[in-house]
DNA sequence: CGAGCCCGGGG
DNA sequence: GTGTACGGGCTCG
């Protein structure tokens, strides 16, 4: 037996001799990769029965046997435990099964004996359980022992009897890998893997630089390097992959892009891509959402980080690699002509395609960075949630929630509430709304010298203070002097025992206060780790209201859940009534923050008012300054009133800051998006005389049909095939007309059209870009629905009424009145 | 009006 | 991950 010391990384499972075989990959102190195998554990789930007669019914169960397949099955063991459930200690029993698909058809013989109360955490997956049970935070050292076995996989294998964790030790340095590919792609828009090969490809990490491609080329970078063929490009990528033995594989859309298209080329070829540490090929997991897997390796997609956990920080108009390393990095891709990748490889142009290979080892580089950046976040939510780091850095908030407190569970003897069922699921959508935040609409218009406030995590810190949960709802010991929700003359929530959920979100805030002392106390230098797991876990506080009101939750409650809203209103809206007596303005209100105009006071009066406001709040319910801005705008919605979650600030530096407009979507042409932050730009930097000119000079120009095609085109994917349409679309007629034409249009093809004059709808009025030239394209349309519905609002706030602009092709005195 | 469909990222 | 999962906007029918 050795003694084995390891952080582990990944884990997985099979069913191998019929029982579950564990493989936990992770890495020495030493730095060596390993793994354990461990085939004691046994899946279990939980009976609540109604009687107390436990004897007879363990032996009812007992003798049950289920089949599947050939096999003839029971249960292994069983055992009774004290646990807790909805509130409430009771005892319940615990039945262990040999193969996790047992438990269903056990299940399936059991629910119907009679005094069965309820059937439990039969759907708690193995290796989150496993990990659970053995009191594993993945990256955290740990230690067990075992016998070296080779089983074929890739790195030294060990087989123990069982793992455990003393320590708080975390592997601080991962080896962290990004690659990226490029591809041949003439059309510039879909991109068909069984016809363009992979060009290149790019790793990239410190101290390590790699780019391989297969066409030779004059070039004095001696990080490129050439091999013979896409096939051999395809061995010479793995081969990098397995010598460099990452911890962390780092893409971009990597999910969606480049791991699937290496895959697919591979097969192509009868390479095996087998670099996963099992010596197994990367595996495909599809949802709503594709990933993939690598065993033994976090393969992370910084795409999915940014969208998900990293989103609210970031709180960008657009995702693509470039925008956020801008955001975070303050950097840009480099700047080349990617559509003409296609030709600089047919024509074999050395110094364009050295370009290329720079640029695709920038992608690489950025793609590294990133990952640096958001390595201290995965980590503290794979510590947070436990959850191993493939997992989590994929996972909506909504699943963050429940691993976390499906987590907790077991360190207070908490039994897992179930999924809902059915009818469960049923009543929750079908029931009305909750009510939700106070909502002051803003009145449109355009401001200046605004404040705003906002509470610091209003939601989590309600639930804290008022001991919001399930089980603590008109608990019998407060029946008598019940504190009732606001607004609410039903409900109330016990003030004597700690609930569940505050229990578990309070540890989440207290130790988020920790870090933020240790910010304090430390050097500005040293606390970008801190920040990072100060900000995972105010993130995760913050996503528990929605879990609560989450029609999938197990932990569902209708009343907790607008418990915390109307505590939420009760606050807000005292926080409202007390900055009007004071004499500040309130423009907008949203949830839990206010926007306030100042008028004659100063900065230093709302931090004044700011700290009167929190010496009357209770527990940890608590209002911040969030900012000063000099001008901001909110636009009106069709009604006329102010929109919710749309507008935009300027700050002192003129930098400005845009909420709920849409810019980048394939499907609005260039010239909509262009117009629209245009004038946002206009009104906010106090250039409203230049509005009347730009638009004026932009919509002569759409109509004397001088705005090239390319800003005109809308762009949509036909994502099934022709016949299967029930509803035709504009570009499910453009397809099926390019059909006619004899072209090759199938589906995932991207297609691009352009609306022309004519008659009819709109789909009678699509027309393939290269079929009409630029006198064709119906000005009308674009003028009256692309561009206006883009500034009309934004129009309204300077006083120009945007039905002027309702130019309707033929009247061009309208147009000439405008101007 | 409701229902159906598409967007994001990647070359 | 051996289940179920986005949210908002536009167009057709």
């Amino acid at each position: 037996m050795t003694k084995l010391m390891l952080y582990p990384l990944e884990v997985d499972y099979k069913v191998v001799g019929g029982r579950p075989r564990f493989y936990i990959f992770g890495r020495t102190q030493k730095g060596e990769q390993i793994c354990l195998i461990d085939e004691t554990f046994r899946p279990y789930f939980y009976i609540l029965i109604n009687h107390a007669n436990f004897d007879s019914f363990v032996k009812k169960i007992k003798s049950i046997k289920a089949r599947r397949r050939d096999r003839e099955f029971g249960v292994v063991d069983v055992e009774i435990v004290r646990k807790k459930y909805k509130g409430a200690e009771q005892k319940a029993i615990k039945v262990y099964t040999k193969l996790p698909k047992d438990i269903d058809a056990l299940v399936d013989k059991i629910k119907d004996l009679p005094d069965v109360a309820e059937i439990l955490e039969t759907d708690i997956l193995l290796i989150r359980r496993y990990l659970i049970e053995n009191h594993i935070t993945p990256w955290v050292l740990s230690e067990a022992d075992g016998e070296e076995i080779n089983i074929g996989l890739s790195i030294k294998t060990y087989r123990v009897s069982s793992i455990s964790q003393n320590s708080t030790d975390v592997y601080e340095n991962p080896k962290i890998l990004a690659f990226d590919i490029e591809t041949y792609n003439p059309t510039g828009k879909e991109f068909d893997m069984s016809k363009n090969p992979i060009l290149m490809i790019s790793f990239y990490s410190d101290g390590f630089k790699k780019v391989i491609t297969h066409k030779r080329i004059k070039t004095d970078k001696e990080y490129i390097t050439f091999v013979d063929g896409e096939m051999e490009l395809l061995e010479q990528a793995k081969k990098v992959i397995q010598d460099f033995q990452p911890d962390i594989l780092a893409g971009y859309y990597s999910d969606n892009f480049d791991l699937p298209y290496l895959m697919y080329r591979a097969k192509k070829y009868r390479i095996d891509f087998d670099i996963g540490l099992d010596k197994s090929e990367p595996m495909v997991r599809s949802g709503s959402e594709t990933s993939i897997k690598i065993r033994g390796i976090s393969h992370v997609d910084l795409y999915k980080v940014f969208i998900g956990i990293m989103e609210r920080r970031l709180n960008l108009t657009s995702y693509s690699l470039d925008s956020v390393s801008e955001a975070l990095l303050g950097e840009h891709k480099d700047v080349v002509d990617i559509e003409n990748l296609w030709t600089s490889w047919n024509n074999e142009n050395d110094e364009e395609l050295e370009k290329f290979a720079v640029y695709n080892l920038k992608d690489s580089e950025l793609t590294y960075r990133l990952c640096l950046e958001a390595k201290d976040v995965l980590q503290e939510l794979v510590r947070m949630v436990g959850v191993p780091m493939f997992n989590s850095a994929r996972m909506a908030f909504s699943q963050l929630v429940e691993w976390y407190l499906i987590r907790r569970s077991a360190d207070f003897d908490e039994i897992v509430p179930n999924k809902p069922n059915h009818k469960e699921l049923v009543e929750r959508m079908t029931a009305d709304s909750i009510k939700g935040g106070f909502v002051f609409t803003p009145e449109p218009g355009v401001y200046e010298n605004l404040a705003v406030l906002d509470f610091r995590s209003l939601y989590p810190s309600i639930i804290v203070t008022h001991n919001l949960s399930p089980s603590t709802l008109n608990c019998k010991c407060c029946k008598y002097s019940p504190k009732y929700v606001p607004g609410q003359d039903k409900n109330w929530f016990c003030s004597k025992k700690d609930g569940f959920i505050p229990k578990v979100i309070r540890d989440i805030l207290d130790r988020r206060t920790r870090i933020k002392d240790m910010i304090w106390d430390k050097k500005e230098d040293e606390s970008g780790v801190l920040h990072s797991r100060e900000l995972v876990l105010k993130t995760l506080a913050n996503a528990f209201y929605g879990y609560l009101s989450f029609f999938l939750s197990r932990w569902y409650s209708r009343e907790c859940a607008s418990a915390v809203t109307a505590y939420g209103r009760k606050y807000i809206t005292e926080v409202i009534n007390w900055s009007s007596s004071e004499g500040f303005e309130l423009v907008y209100s949203d949830t839990d923050s206010v926007f306030l105009i100042l008028h004659d006071k100063e900065v230093s009066d709302i931090i004044k008012f700011r700290d009167k406001v929190n010496d009357f709040l209770p527990g940890l319910i608590e209002l911040e300054y969030e900012g000063h801005y000099n001008k901001a705008l909110f636009v009106p919605t069709k009604d006329g009133t102010g929109a919710k979650k749309k507008y935009a600030l300027m700050d002192s530096r003129k930098h400005i800051t845009v909420k709920g407009f849409e810019f980048i979507r394939r499907n609005i042409p260039k010239i909509a998006r262009e117009v629209q932050f245009e004038i946002i730009r206009l009104i906010l930097r106090d250039e409203k005389d230049k509005i009347k000119d730009f638009l004026d000079k932009m919509i002569n120009r759409v109509e004397d049909h001088k705005i090239p095609k390319d800003k005109l085109i809308i762009s949509t994917q036909l994502s099934k095939k022709i016949e299967d349409y029930e509803m035709i679309m504009p570009h499910v007629a453009v397809a099926k007309r390019m059909i006619e034409q004899g072209q090759d249009v199938s589906e995932g093809d991207i297609i691009d059209y352009v609306i022309c004059k004519g008659e009819g709808k709109l789909k009678d009025k699509a027309r393939v870009p290269t079929e009409c030239d630029s006198s064709e394209y119906d000005a009308e349309y674009y003028i009256n629905n692309q561009i206006i519905p883009a500034v009309d609002g934004l129009l309204s706030l300077v006083n120009m009424d945007p039905a002027r602009f309702n130019y309707d092709g033929k009247d061009q005195e309208k147009l000439d009145k405008f101007i």
